[in-house]
DNA sequence: AGATGGGTATGATCGATATCATATGAAAAG
DNA sequence: CTTTTCATATGATATCGATCATACCCATCT
């Protein structure tokens, strides 16, 4: 774990008040370090960058359940509140996280309405994306819940696959196999195109 | 679409300040009817009381998306700050819904910054059972699903099943035959039992 | 008592996907 | 320049679950 000064990411400098900004700090983590464990007492509140940061703890059976998986965006937002962790967070790719004091943090929050109406905004957000998240998991199709992504997360039908297929697959919960499979079936059906680097639907429109 | 005087569920009523009780409003909405519909100016939020509460909008392909279902709690809590609906809220089952006057509710929420961070608490603990679903979603098979329900969402391996198994079984993205036969052959296994009205996992505890 | 409706349950079938294997091309590393 | 690695791609196979059908039990209604 490294620690530098704070480079704030756009949506994370908006969001926060300025008096925020200086207390920040930037950590990378290598793939499967942990940035905390089950136990300890949240003094931070962290927003993944990039990489790929998994919140989990071991089940009845011993294997280990997956409470959260964050790609970009908060973490474990409900240590705002909690006395203590109940999970342990780990790395399982070379991740870059800021992280923000959750003590201050909670101050600003109570002095600046301003301040605390934008994070119930991005909380709102948050909420909107893994509702959609969840109806796009409850289809049973890979092409059903292709669409779905397009036509939800996408602009106009055009959805950016900037980190590749494979990430996409592993949003849409299936296997990398099935969604080159998918993509090639309605693309050869002229019902999708790849421009750029985009997913384009067809427009039906009639 | 009947009003009646407030009768807030105690979720509500410890949530919200004294101030807005008597401004809210008991709705009950008949199968198949609508509470709000695209384009109309939000004037209130809503929470779900009873019965199922879906928010829709229609897809390129002509086909209606679900962008939220809503069985207990809070719908479109994003409408706090949009300046219109983006979706049709329809009930898909006779529903009980509280309406809160929306004006209010921010005005509230600037004012009194005890009530905006219980505000944030209520979405951070919504935030969180909306990962764990995501999480669960993605496992493909029913027996990891309902095992996930039951160590997430359950206490000490006890799950209850008020509702029913069928309702289990939607919440959990399967079929209810495939439920049915998931927790017979479990049972059969001797690793998960009914007892009253509980899902009980046998602990292996070793 | 008979009819109706819903949850529970189980059987049979079919299709979709996970999984394993293999191949190719491009980029990165040596 | 060769090697390695990774995303992309496609084939073969086995399995799991969706779906349709049937049946039972229990509550409610008539």
């Amino acid at each position: 774990m490294k620690r530098t000064a704070p480079i704030l990411p756009s949506a994370l400098a908006e969001l926060l008040p300025a008096t925020l900004h200086v207390l920040c700090a930037t950590i990378t983590l290598g793939k499967g370090s942990y940035l905390f464990k089950a136990g300890r007492k949240p003094a931070c509140m962290y927003f993944v960058v990039s990489g790929e940061l998994t919140l989990e703890r071991p089940g009845a059976q011993g294997e280990s359940i997956i409470l959260q998986r964050t790609r970009q965006g908060f973490a474990a937002e409900a240590s705002l509140q909690s006395a203590s962790y109940h999970c342990d967070a780990k790395a399982v790719a070379d991740t870059v996280i800021v992280s923000i004091p959750i003590r201050e943090l909670r101050t600003m929050l109570e002095q600046d309405p301003a301040f605390a109406l934008r994070w119930i905004s991005m909380l709102n957000r948050e909420l909107k994306r893994l509702r959609l998240q969840c109806e796009r998991l409850s289809l049973n199709t890979v092409q059903d819940r292709l669409c779905h992504l397009i036509e939800t997360e996408g602009r106009g039908g055009r959805y950016p696959m900037g980190s590749g297929l494979k990430s996409i697959a592993r949003e849409l919960g299936v296997s990398h196999e099935a969604l080159y499979r998918c993509v090639a079936s309605l693309e050869k059906g002229g019902k999708l195109h790849r421009v750029g680097g985009d997913l384009v639907q067809a427009g039906v429109s009639g």
